[in-house]
RNA sequence: GCCCCCAUCGUCUAGAGGCCUAGGACGCCACCCUUUCAAGGUGGAGAUCAGGGGUUCGAAUCCCCUUGGGGGCACCA
């Protein structure tokens, strides 16, 4: 086991999302991690772009990606700052686009020591024998057939510029580290085959750039999924033969599917920008994926963000996988919602509310959905009655939703037709919820009639919905007249015939 | 198929040999509050700690095996 020759060295962490995609939980949660594991300690954080891939790589999908890392808190001291911007540090460039010459480099010096051959076998030739490996039961991998080409056979290749790869021949021997998070891990490089790292149109991969990249940026620390532990080897294998110094690797548990498996598109939101557009809060989703693979070890479980930097430990990760749980992210996001102010939470309603609908009214209307809220796109539908015109309240409810439970349309004509005397009564200035409250109460009981059996028919009609913030409460905001001329088109509803 | 990793209520988790008749939270159920829905309060169901062997006076905690689950084996990252 090689100790690791990192630990003396200042924490430099890094992330290093491929802008192939949104930015997906998946890279989210490693992120954060890296992050709050560099602030923990007070070490550099780096965020470097793997656009190597240029066929898949998007300017689009990097803005979505710094954009979404910005909106959940998640700050770094290097790499680009904004999307398309310049880069901030010194160890940079921090896109992999741009630093080509250096992987050429590199991987003419493991040519030129023979660590890495070229290879002209066809993606057909490479398929046919995975095929006959595969019939055999053996593990898929290289044959090493380039590897023996006589010197003959090679001039000959490259005359007639044949395209080529580049291979890293693999040592056949036993791989030792010690995980952050595992502890010892072993691997046996003896099965695997030389793998390529540099494609037929020039083009380094990943295996490769990020071993080169992580060296050049000092890397001491490489915190990542847990999908990456079985690539380990073939990056140690990478390090020793450039003679780079080694860095620390922790591998976190992966995010699951209710399934267990690996999460993914396919059976699950993966996008944060998805969550970001429900309503969900940063303060929330940071909260949330902070315990998918860590606790501190105690009870509490209410974060925000300097908390988690104040408490996270690496050794307190988990080694096991965690289904992402949408009823508890809900429930996180309700209990976020609740600690704002009206003011706070006004301003973060904001997109979701018509730019029509002032600020000091949205304020205003605050304290009757707070409590109600799940998500903030939820807010339409719970108060849209305010600032909606009164037909089309109106039109949200069929006639038979204005019947009290257990009663008919006699029922509600004549509690809608109290209520509407009784509001009438009321002078517009002294139209508050209480003063409304207590004369629909008298007039309810004075009818003989339930107060729940009174309040419906007004409820749907001011509202349009069965279910709604506290109706009198609502009045208020509504004012008299508005109430009224919505009870007289529900009383006109009732007078149709369906 | 091969290699590697993992394993406490349905879910997220507490638990580093005796504090565990296994705690909390989400979800679920009931009741309270209540004009609806929420929020809040109280109570409840829910895990023979995957199974089997050890080690030990003592094991959810340490070791081994089995089983189960997952990840990886690309000219993707």
């Amino acid at each position: 086991m090689s100790p690791s020759n990192a630990d003396d060295r200042p924490m430099r962490v890094r992330m290093a999302p491929s802008p192939t995609g949104p930015l997906h939980i998946g890279t989210a949660r490693t992120s954060l991690y890296n992050f709050l594991a560099a602030r923990h300690q007070g070490g550099t954080y780096v965020l470097r772009i793997e656009d190597t891939d240029d066929a898949r790589s998007t300017a689009d999908f990097e803005r979505d990606i710094i954009d979404n890392l910005h909106w959940l808190g998640i700050n770094w001291d290097e790499g680009p700052q904004v999307a398309g911007g310049e880069d901030v540090g010194a160890h940079g460039p921090y896109r992999q686009s741009q630093r080509m010459d250096r992987y050429a480099a590199e991987a003419g010096r493991l040519l030129a020591s023979g660590t890495a051959y070229r290879c002209w076998c066809t993606p057909e030739e490479l398929e046919a024998v995975r095929r006959k490996q595969e019939a055999a039961k053996e593990p898929p991998r290289y044959n090493g057939r380039c590897l023996r080409l006589t010197d003959a056979q090679r001039a000959a290749f490259e005359a007639e510029a044949r395209p080529s790869v580049v291979r890293f021949r693999v040592e056949p021997e036993r791989i030792r580290f010690d995980d952050l998070i595992r502890g010892e891990v072993e691997f046996d490089n003896a099965l695997l085959g030389d793998f390529v790292i540099v494609r037929n149109d020039g083009v380094p991969l990943y295996h490769f750039v990020v071993v080169v990249d992580d060296e050049a940026m000092e890397i001491t620390h490489v915190i990542r999924g847990e999908d990456h532990l079985s690539n380990t080897p073939k990056h140690i294998a990478l390090i020793r033969a450039l003679g780079y110094r080694e860095p620390r690797f922790g591998h976190i548990p992966l995010i699951l599917n209710p399934d267990r498996t690996k999460i993914s598109k396919r059976k699950s939101q993966t996008a944060i920008t998805a969550y970001r557009e429900e309503g969900y809060l940063p303060e929330a989703m940071v909260n949330f994926m902070a315990f998918l693979g860590w606790s501190p070890g105690t009870e509490e479980e209410i974060f925000t963000l300097d908390e988690l930097v104040e408490r996270f430990e690496l050794s307190k990760v988990h080694k096991g996988g965690a289904i992402f749980d949408r009823d508890r992210l809900d429930h996180l996001n309700g209990v976020y919602i609740r600690s704002l102010s009206d003011e706070q939470l006004a301003l973060r309603l904001r997109p979701w509310i018509p730019e029509a609908v002032g600020d000091a009214d949205l304020v205003r209307v605050v304290p009757l959905i707070r409590e109600r809220l799940v998500k903030l796109a939820d807010a339409p539908a719970l108060i849209g009655f305010v600032w909606e015109p009164d037909e089309v309240v109106a039109s949200w409810y069929a006639p038979e939703l204005l019947h009290p439970k257990k009663g008919g349309p006699g029922e509600a004509r004549s509690a809608l037709t109290r209520a509407a005397e009784v509001l009438g009564e009321v002078d517009d200035l002294d139209f508050s919820a209480d003063l409304v409250e207590q004369r629909c109460r008298e007039a309810a009981d004075a009818a003989g009639m339930k107060a729940g059996n009174f309040f419906t028919p007004m409820r749907v009609a001011v509202t349009g919905r069965t279910v709604s913030p506290p109706l009198f409460d609502s009045l208020e905001l509504l004012g008299r007249d508005r109430a009224l001329a919505r009870i007289r088109l529900a009383l006109e509803k009732l007078a149709v015939p369906a």
